[in-house]
DNA sequence: TGTCGAATTTAGATCGTTCTAAATAGGAAT
DNA sequence: ATTCCTATTTAGAACGATCTAAATTCGACA
């Protein structure tokens, strides 16, 4: 007891409580597993020398031998976007409810760092892995990934072939709603302040303002691209004016967020003298002000889904390939309602 | 190739490697190690071969020989609170850098929760644990936890003896920063919106408010407790407004965000009828209107250093107890500047 | 050439679990 | 009492690494 100097190890095994309980090692080890191959007698006798010992199984030990470490790596690309760490709730949840554990890395966009990772998660035996692929992720890193024997999803981002299951939001449908929400309210001049960095969620972006563009007939006031942080965003309100549009649709609510205070430096009032709309409906978006319209992607089911789409394949890893689009949803407030705030 | 139906394990071991290069598996073993006992010759031929055939070491096996599984359990109570995401983030890359992984698991600041994640992670096999511990942990927890064996240090809020390593930020110190700033703007009324749950980050806040009310001779204009959510501060604006402040000092920034939105709707404009003041300083206290003044207690520094001070006791288990403190730092902004806004 | 010591390599046991294949118990039926 | 089931239990070999203790190699030196 006492100071606890040198604590030395001493784990409790399986032969320790079987010896305690009077049966063989084997026996035992059913139990844990709640094997109906014993009987009741026994079962209870050994559950209850496992109590008194503190019995827990060594998970790694197991694995050695069956192959199933109830581990799973996540890595995401940034731990200090909101976004990010919402869907990571929501996996982290999903999988906890599943009596398996998160292995957790940040690729910080950085696809050289996400290799290592990988080869760490490898190392560990992860069983499975929920991949947002870094921006400019080699597409044939997932063919490896999957060479290695290793079930993975994609999330968030995708690339390569489509033989991976992939949980994401619809960005083209969440432009859409954006872009005809301002339309119907009468802006028709809209500019888009995009992210420099070619990630698939870029690229969907892009592709759902062309289209809604094109839907509604309204004019594009200019597609302007910054880096993904708030005081970039900030100091793009300037050159965004220049296209004189009547509304600004944003890649995300941080961008929108610092948008909007660039823009009250350049003397534009956001909501009164150009329409503001964000993408992801974080919960900045009911803080900042004007209270910021913006399309909820639900970055928490996206997780959930991500994660109930590797158990899926875990249980049946001949499953066929499944892709799970979240619905976005419009959440109006004043920064696009066209009145005096 | 093909279709990757069924795809069956195959690891590469040891003894695979040994045998292709000629050698025994202990020698290759002492390869992997980096030992200084293996020739030059022998190393790199060795290393080659790991290298052609993709060898990767198997961490879990190791672990069940050597008793190190390179790997920390980190419990934090809410991951969609950006305070505690900065945290972990902060936490993540210092133990990646150290080539350990995370185990990531949310209590939901419920302690039986807690429980049976401790539990999962002693199963499986972590070297070391950072915990966050729940509100209402009981302070044998942390006891039980010592006797397992495993290094424990605690951070963002402590619960029992000061027998573990622990880091935080400095929230007497915090409060002081924020009450002396307002009494120098001639603010005098000072109300504290605080939160219910008991723990020990509210204890320090409230005892800095009690200590920088008597150093200043500000006035105490009431405490009110809310939810810790958005929402709840919104709706707190009516009650806290009953004790007349001339500012009001807020547990963290979501709540004087929300806060800030509730004045409103009380038709009193925060930063001109009310000084408004926030802790944490975390990005969206710039985003926000007007901007809040905060104390920035930096998260991902604290995440750091609590991973540090594990990594420290995994190498030197007897060393002696540490505490660190991170030093707050006032971030002064329009919402408490006294001026029209 | 033979001996010695340092440098290098290795066989075999071991960590805690699960799997396989076989052994034992306990009845029911003969 | 024997036989044949089914229901339970078990011994012993994996899994892939590391550790211990001992064996081998090698050059230097007598």
């Amino acid at each position: 007891m006492a100071g606890g100097v040198g604590m030395k190890r001493n784990r409790v095994t399986l032969d320790q409580v079987a010896k305690a309980a009077g049966v063989s090692r084997a026996t035992v080890s059913l139990v844990v597993r709640k094997s109906s191959l014993v009987a009741d007698r026994t079962r209870d006798r050994v559950e209850q020398v496992m109590a008194d010992l503190d019995y827990v199984r060594d998970i790694g030990a197991a694995r050695l031998r069956n192959n199933s470490s109830r581990t799973v790596g996540v890595v995401v690309p940034n731990l200090l976007n909101p976004f990010f760490t919402e869907f990571l709730s929501g996996a982290e949840q999903v999988l906890g409810q599943g009596d398996r554990v998160v292995l957790l890395a940040n690729s910080h966009d950085d696809t050289h760092l996400q290799s290592q990772i990988l080869q760490r998660f490898r190392g560990h035996g992860v069983d499975g892995l929920i991949l947002c692929p870094a921006a400019g992720t080699d597409p044939a890193l997932l063919t490896r990934v999957r060479d290695w024997g290793l079930p993975v999803v994609q999330s968030m981002r995708e690339v390569g072939d489509r033989l991976t299951d992939y949980a994401g939001g619809d960005y083209i449908q969440g432009v859409r709603l954006a872009v005809r929400h301002l339309v119907e309210g009468g802006y028709r001049r809209i500019a888009f302040l995009s992210v420099r960095a070619r990630t698939s969620a870029r690229a969907e972006r892009l592709q759902g303002f062309d289209l809604a563009l094109a839907e509604t007939g309204a004019t594009n006031a200019g597609i302007i691209e910054t880096e993904l942080t708030w005081e970039a965003s900030v100091a793009a309100a300037r050159e965004i004016l220049t296209g004189g549009p009547t509304a600004i649709l944003c890649f995300n609510d941080v961008l929108a967020a610092g948008l909007m205070v660039g823009l009250r430096h350049e003397g534009c009032t956001p909501g009164r003298d150009v329409a503001v709309v964000g993408l992801d409906d974080l919960e900045m978006a009911q803080m900042v002000w004007p209270p910021l319209t913006s399309v909820a992607m639900h970055p928490t089911r996206i997780g959930a889904s991500a994660a109930r789409l590797l158990m899926r394949r875990l249980a049946e890893p001949d499953a066929p390939v499944l892709r799970d689009r979240i619905d976005p949803h419009l959440m109006i407030r004043s920064s696009s309602r066209n009145e005096k705030v």
